[in-house]
DNA sequence: TATTAAACCATAAAATCCCATAAGATAATT
DNA sequence: AATTATCTTATGGGATTTTATGGTTTAATA
């Protein structure tokens, strides 16, 4: 799968239409499913988007977890319940939900946030002020990433 | 992947447009993606550049911190969201985004640094000053680098 | 039947492709 | 060593395609 990078923001239309950015369309090019998953974030007034081959590996590695995991129950409840699959129409755009819409307080305009292997959609004022703040983290902490070969 | 050596100063034209040293283009050659990642670097006035698949190794290491792990939310806000995956065209050029110029004070010339794994643009008055100062920073501390096989 | 959702068609702006050229580098020849 | 020929690279501009977005018509659903 690639990856999803970048920032690209887009507008709704009066029918509540919005294009997928086609950079992220063609990251999804051989998916069995033409379109994305959504669900609201847990974390962030935002909404959490990815394929469905990853909600799939996300499903396996729940499983592994084991059936009696009181945690695994949450998370799966919260993950799956609140999915929805939105499959593009010819042009590549999708309806997103209005409970979504509303988490992540989003009318107009969306910003489609690349996220590695998954992205996100903000409104794009409140995605300003969290990166800002992002950067300000970062500069304390000067993370550790270890890339092994 | 070959490695990205030695500078080269290359100018944009009117559309934007640059072209990124073949000697460099050359170290990508069997990359996937006919491209290279560039965003803005955290620490200078300058754009940092990488190939796809190392790009895809941070994803991936990411990956391994964890889902619930808050860091993370601020590397992949920083790293991903800003990276932006410039396709070559079939003369080898890219076109740098307009912010990323601001972020580096480039307008007309650009020049391409080499630094192993990854690469750098610059202004290149900038880095003629920067290059100095470090070479200054060097010879007071003698640092030690220590290679592991 | 009223309402919603899906398919279809249209368009302007932006991105990409295609071809051309000149300068520079490399190889071949004398 | 000097000159010539060949190839590669950087750069320029026009033509074509893609993309985001809007509207209209048809199908599905309550």
């Amino acid at each position: 799968m690639g990856l999803f990078l970048s920032c690209y923001e887009n507008r709704l239309d009066t029918k509540g239409r919005i294009s997928v950015p086609a950079a992220f369309r063609s990251s999804l090019n051989n998916e069995n499913f033409a379109g994305v998953v959504l669900y609201r974030s847990f974390t962030h007034n935002c909404i959490e988007g990815l394929s469905m081959s990853r909600m799939e590996k996300i499903a396996n590695a729940t499983d592994k977890m084991g059936i009696f995991d009181g945690e695994l129950d949450n998370i799966t409840a919260l993950v799956f319940a609140d999915a929805r699959p939105l499959q593009f129409d010819v042009t590549g755009r999708i309806i997103i939900p209005a409970d979504l819409l509303k988490h992540a307080n989003i009318t107009d305009t969306a910003l489609f946030v690349g996220r590695g292997n998954s992205f996100q959609i903000w409104n794009p004022s409140d995605f300003e002020k969290i990166q800002t703040e992002s950067l300000g983290n970062l500069r304390r902490v000067r993370p550790n990433i270890k890339i092994s070969e």
